[in-house]
RNA sequence: GGGGAUGUGGUGGAACUGGUAGACACGCUUGGCUUAGAACCAAGUGCCGCAAGGCGUGGGGGUUCGACUCCCUCCAUCCCUACCA
């Protein structure tokens, strides 16, 4: 009789067998190593899909390493510092800390219930001083090594609550709790020169195993590009303004210079002139972030100023411009309304000169945005643009009015918070002077609240920040991308009081494989590679970059959009665990989709993949192993055809878990072998050759679906009773010779159209081909009497003819 | 605004290197089992058409003997845009 398949009962048992005997934890031996690493979730209070689906994709490939026999080390933690704890305190009462490790506690058993094979000895939270202790130290490091800078940038300050908000916290330019009108504010802030390694973080891209796409992002993102600096003397005065251009080959086009609002320049005029001034007001009424400055109206102000064109001397006029960014570039704008979208329509808008100076042969309309031949430039006339550039370079350098110069779009990395729940800035400042904490008497704690207390900025809390008379604490946390730089490296020494990373750090890393949302493409890696690159130079990590292999996923939606509380189109995970199985989720989750495209959530295809391991179940649940010699056996046509399609799925499942990621192709190979076996030979009274074959058929299928249903298929390995081993402590080998086969269905074409298909054996020359082929009534019908021009030929694979 | 992706039956997806479009599932239809339903089993299922056949991978154009795949162009959706994580 056979027993129901009960997920739940099996389920726990086997997870809690794997907490008895720490089965994941992971010691250094003399097999390979194998670090598979799936980014630590911000503890919010529940799994969500997203992250069954990160966790699912990572412990399956842990769990298929560790059939072929690697040393894996898959580690689990949580990014606890952030945002949403302080907004929860103040809505809940309670503190950040229990908050979060409340939610954190809530998680971890639902990881469990997921059967994910995390090495939990080696578990981190980055809120926790024993692990920002370390942080302190590296930002200390960082300081000594001149990475580390204070400088004025802006912020979105919310002027009723006093406070700094993030770009998300700014709805419709105004604060999200007070309702008031955001305003831009410069204030004092740290920031670490990511850019001393802007051509090491563009160079060492090409050498990574990662998607081109996230390549490609960083690549664009760190956005080097070769131009002029070109300098503009400002007329009456003997000072010059200086701007960046990567098309000096348009300079005969200036029509003006437009200055930041935040140049010194303009804050100057601001000052003597209301005009000028109210304008500077109103650019301050705008968010911070990159999408709404770019889209915001083109807004400007003549200042009245003129300056003189480097190489023509022609008079042209600054404005000031409410799209030039103070931080790329020089924070000055050298306006070609020709040849550039922005300035044109700035021009436009202002009734500027727009002059054609590049003429292309297809574009007629301005602004023409290619590069092609000079006019209206005078003795440049005729040349093409790089050409064009390289000459008024040399120009601009023999005047002394500007040279060659290489900028990066990317900028610093401002890590200063004004925040609470966040690791604090180990800085004092004695009478006004900033100064690190000494290493010994880190870490330098983040204080607790007092009971019932909202959390505010650390600025507030006046037993923190004042340490004696003209001592005074920074106030400042953090950047939670801080605490997630260097997560991935310190799960290799967790548990080590003494030294940040030691032996076993050097055994494990890098990261072999590292498995995220594709949201993280640029800002999490990018600060991650700096991190490993600034440690590296420190003597601290050894290598050149973090990840070796990475996996970004997509994102899980359902009706087409983004899970959210606010859309109200969310679903709970733990519900479907709970009624069908960790093994059910997880198959549905790698069936369902390739990993890295978004994923449609489907109730019906959960139901789906339920009965697959039914299935599977009812397959197996009582049968047992027999032991039988291939020698002493007879195989019949039947036979010889399963064994041939175990083989090849084996294969196949081999090369899409490994090369390609492709678990919802694996599933289906599987899928087909479970169909593709007999139905006579399911019953237990079949011959003994019958029997090898289905042995063997369930021994594969056990063993390639385990990775992703790990507890049904550990259940019903050992009722099956091949060996007594674990399921997980080998992985099969698949015969080479088993998988040749000596026909193909040739499939042939009339002028690219399928007309026929007929099984022959290999291995045939073109001739007896088509020979073949031109005598099928299908084939012929579609001749006709056309003459045969030509024939192609694929081999042993299709003919095509053509009439 | 900029950068990066995606678009294939009623649905999720497959087609890996330019060579059979729709594997494998879900759903649906019909039949079996059942008092009935659920579950399960069997057959069918891209669209139009009685059929022969034609059409078909977001729209339009191109390259090729042959295009989901390569090129141009347009449209829609999603992700990132430096203080959400």
């Amino acid at each position: 009789m056979i027993d129901k398949y009960n997920p739940q009962i099996i389920e726990k048992s086997i997870q809690d067998h794997w907490d008895a005997n720490k089965t994941f934890e992971s010691k250094i031996d003399d097999r390979e190593k194998y670090y598979c690493l799936s980014m630590f979730p911000y503890p919010s209070g529940k799994l969500h899909m997203g992250h069954v689906r990160n966790y699912t994709i990572g412990d399956v490939i842990s769990r298929y390493k560790r059939m072929q026999n690697f040393n894996v080390f898959q580690p689990m933690g949580w990014d606890a510092f952030g945002l949403p704890a302080e907004n929860a305190a103040i809505q809940n009462k309670v503190s950040p800390k229990n908050w979060t490790d409340k939610n954190i506690e809530n998680m971890k058993t639902q990881l469990k219930s997921l059967g994910l094979s995390y090495d939990w000895s080696k578990e981190l939270r980055t809120c926790d001083p024993k692990y920002y202790k370390w942080e302190q130290v590296i930002f200390k490091k960082f300081y000594e090594a001149g990475l580390v800078y204070r400088k004025k940038s802006l912020v979105n300050w919310d002027p009723v609550d006093q406070t700094v908000l993030a770009n998300e916290q700014v709805i419709d330019g105004m604060g999200w709790r007070s309702g008031a009108k955001v305003e831009l504010k410069e204030i004092d802030q740290w920031f670490i020169k990511i850019t001393d390694y802007a051509e090491e973080l563009l160079d060492s891209l090409d050498n990574l195993n990662w998607p081109e796409n996230v390549k490609l992002m960083q690549k664009n993102w760190i956005g080097k590009s070769n131009g002029a600096e070109i300098k503009y003397q400002i007329l009456g005065t003997s000072e010059e303004l200086t701007t960046f251009s990567t098309r000096p080959d348009t300079i005969f086009g200036v029509a003006f210079l437009a200055l930041s609002p935040n140049h010194p320049l303009s804050i100057k005029l601001g000052d003597e002139n209301s005009e000028v001034k109210k304008f500077l007001d109103l650019c301050k009424e705008s968010k911070a972030a990159e999408a709404d400055m770019a889209t915001a109206e083109k807004l400007g102000i003549n200042t009245g100023i003129k300056v003189s064109h480097p190489i023509t001397n022609k008079e042209i006029p600054v404005w000031i411009g409410n799209f030039v960014l103070l931080d790329y570039g020089t924070g000055v704008v050298m306006g070609v309304p020709g040849h550039d979208a922005r300035d044109y329509e700035f021009a436009k808008k202002y009734n500027l000169n727009i002059d054609q100076v590049i003429e292309t042969d297809d574009n007629l309309d301005l602004p023409i945005l290619d590069k092609g031949k000079l006019i209206n430039s005078d003795k440049y006339d005729g040349m093409l643009s790089d050409k064009a550039s390289n000459e008024i370079i040399k120009e601009l350098v023999k005047s002394g009015k500007g040279s060659e110069l290489t900028q990066f779009r990317l900028r610093d990395w401002g890590v200063s918070r004004q925040r609470y729940w966040g690791c604090p800035i180990p800085v004092v400042y004695k009478n006004g002077e900033a100064q690190l904490v000494n290493e010994k008497d880190l870490p330098v704690v983040l204080p607790e609240l007092e009971k019932n207390k909202s959390p505010t900025p650390l600025s507030q809390i006046q037993d923190f920040i004042n340490i004696e008379d003209g001592v005074l604490r920074e106030s400042d946390t953090f950047d939670t991308f801080m605490d997630s730089s260097w997560y991935h490296a310190r799960f290799t020494s967790a548990n080590n009081d003494q030294e940040i990373f030691d032996d076993s750090t050097k055994y494990w890393l890098p990261v072999d494989l590292y498995i995220g949302g594709i949201e993280h493409a640029i800002l999490h890696l990018l600060y991650s590679r700096f991190f490993h690159k600034a440690l590296r130079d420190l003597g601290m990590v050894d290598g050149d970059e973090p990840f070796k292999r990475l996996l970004t996923q997509g994102m899980v939606l359902k009706d087409g959009a983004k899970m959210s509380k606010s859309k109200g189109n969310t679903v709970d995970p733990q519900s479907y665990i709970d009624k069908y199985g960790a093994d059910t989720v997880r198959l549905y989750m790698m069936f369902t989709s390739p990993p890295e495209q978004s994923l449609e959530w489907s109730e019906s295809s959960v139901e789906g993949a339920s009965r697959f391991l039914k299935k599977i179940w009812s397959l197996i649940e009582n049968k047992t192993y027999k032991p039988l010699s291939v020698d002493d056996l007879n195989f019949d046509k039947k036979d010889l055809e399963l064994r041939q399609k175990s083989h090849a799925t084996l294969k196949k499942v081999e090369n899409d878990y490994e090369k390609r990621f492709s678990f919802n192709t694996a599933i289906a190979a599987i899928m087909e072998l479970q169909n593709f076996i007999p139905d006579e030979y399911k019953n237990n009274d079949i011959n003994e050759s019958s029997k090898f074959c289905v042995d063997e058929a369930i021994i594969f299928i056990l063993k390639m679906l385990s990775p992703i249903a790990p507890h049904i298929c550990e259940h019903l390995w050992k009722k099956f009773n091949y060996d007594d081993k674990s399921i997980e402590s080998w992985w099969p080998k698949f015969e080479e010779e088993l998988l040749e086969v000596e026909e193909f269905e040739l499939i042939i074409q009339v002028n690219g159209k399928v007309r026929g298909k007929t099984i022959i054996e290999k291995n045939r020359s073109q001739d007896e081909i088509e020979n073949i082929a031109s005598q099928l009534e299908n084939v012929k019908a579609h001749i006709g009497d056309n003459e045969i021009k030509k024939s192609i030929y694929v081999k042993d694979k299709l003919i095509n003819f053509v009439i």
